[in-house]
DNA sequence: CCGCCTGGGTTGACACATCAACCAGACGCG
DNA sequence: CGCGTCTGGTTGATGTGTCAACCCAGGCGG
């Protein structure tokens, strides 16, 4: 064995810079997301949705939108904001146009207002103060590059759901 | 509602990148992992533990040495290896020393090693590539920092699961 | 010998994500 | 009108991750 995945795709340098990636990227989320859960009883699905609604104008909006600004798939949105609604988070409730506008409740926004600080102090922590402003903001170039693409690989061939959206 | 999130915690340049970053991560896992689920049925969980068993020596490994490597916890692994060997990946055989040993199959090999230089053409041109060599260093040299600062962080306040084994 | 801790591993309950199927209204078009 | 089809949304089945509890053997102090 540990021949499998030697070929020559990746050379040693490009494996070790893509595994440092991949172990950054997991603890950085599970240290993240643990502390988010352990601390204020969010998990980062619940925080995504709460910064969204947060940050509307009126602390309400359509499954769509949220649909289309956190890039989930309609029915995890769905099930996840029928838990949401359980756990007193967020309200559906009824408008004229048929659909149920998705709002904040007292609960959710005082839970956003408390964890938010926190959550935000740990990124710059462990994430942007190790950067440091200039291999921070080339970070961003590469990533907005990234991410465009594989839009445009995705306009080819790819199912609809992962296409640019912005 | 736009106020919450944006306390002095980050200000708008550190904002925009963590949110590119977060965004090229999401878009990258899930084009990756849908790729490997669709094109080979398999998930980025079993093709992790593939790889990891088909890097060792025999191709067998206990369930322990496949925890710290993964860094999963025990019973995602326990429950993830279950599953594994219910679809002919792997097979748990009885040694001498009471715990079983986790063994890849002919099947477990066949599935990754036809999956393996598919997966690593897709790393290299939506990432390796887009990167380039230098930004690819710096990436893993930050990557590294940041796991570090992580780790000791988590010495002094963290649950065990977390803290650096390396 | 006993009690107790620790390490490797499993189990069950539950939260969460994904997929496919479905429903209802709107829109277009013959 | 009748029909297909698109959009917004829900539902159920199933696969996956997490937490806490447990099991069992080995070691260790009395």
């Amino acid at each position: 064995m540990g021949f499998v995945t030697k070929e020559p795709w990746l050379d040693d340098d490009e494996q070790k810079a893509w595994r440092s990636y991949l172990l950054m990227n997991r603890t950085l989320e599970t240290h993240l997301e643990r502390h988010l859960q352990r601390e204020f009883g969010l998990s980062k699905s619940d925080f995504e949705i709460l910064v969204n609604l947060s940050e509307s104008e009126s602390g309400r909006m359509r499954a769509f939108e949220l649909s289309r600004s956190t890039q989930w798939e309609k029915s995890r949105l769905s099930h996840h904001l029928t838990r949401m609604e359980k756990r007193g988070l967020i309200r559906k409730e009824a408008c004229e146009s048929r659909y149920p506008e998705i709002a904040i409740t007292e609960q959710g926004l005082a839970a956003i207002k408390e964890c938010a600080p926190a959550h935000a102090a740990r990124v710059r922590e462990f994430f942007v103060d190790v950067f440091g402003p200039e291999r921070l903001a080339v970070l961003g170039e590469v990533s907005d590059e990234i991410v465009a693409t594989i839009g445009k690989h995705c306009d080819t061939d790819c199912p609809p759901e992962v296409r640019g959206t912005s």
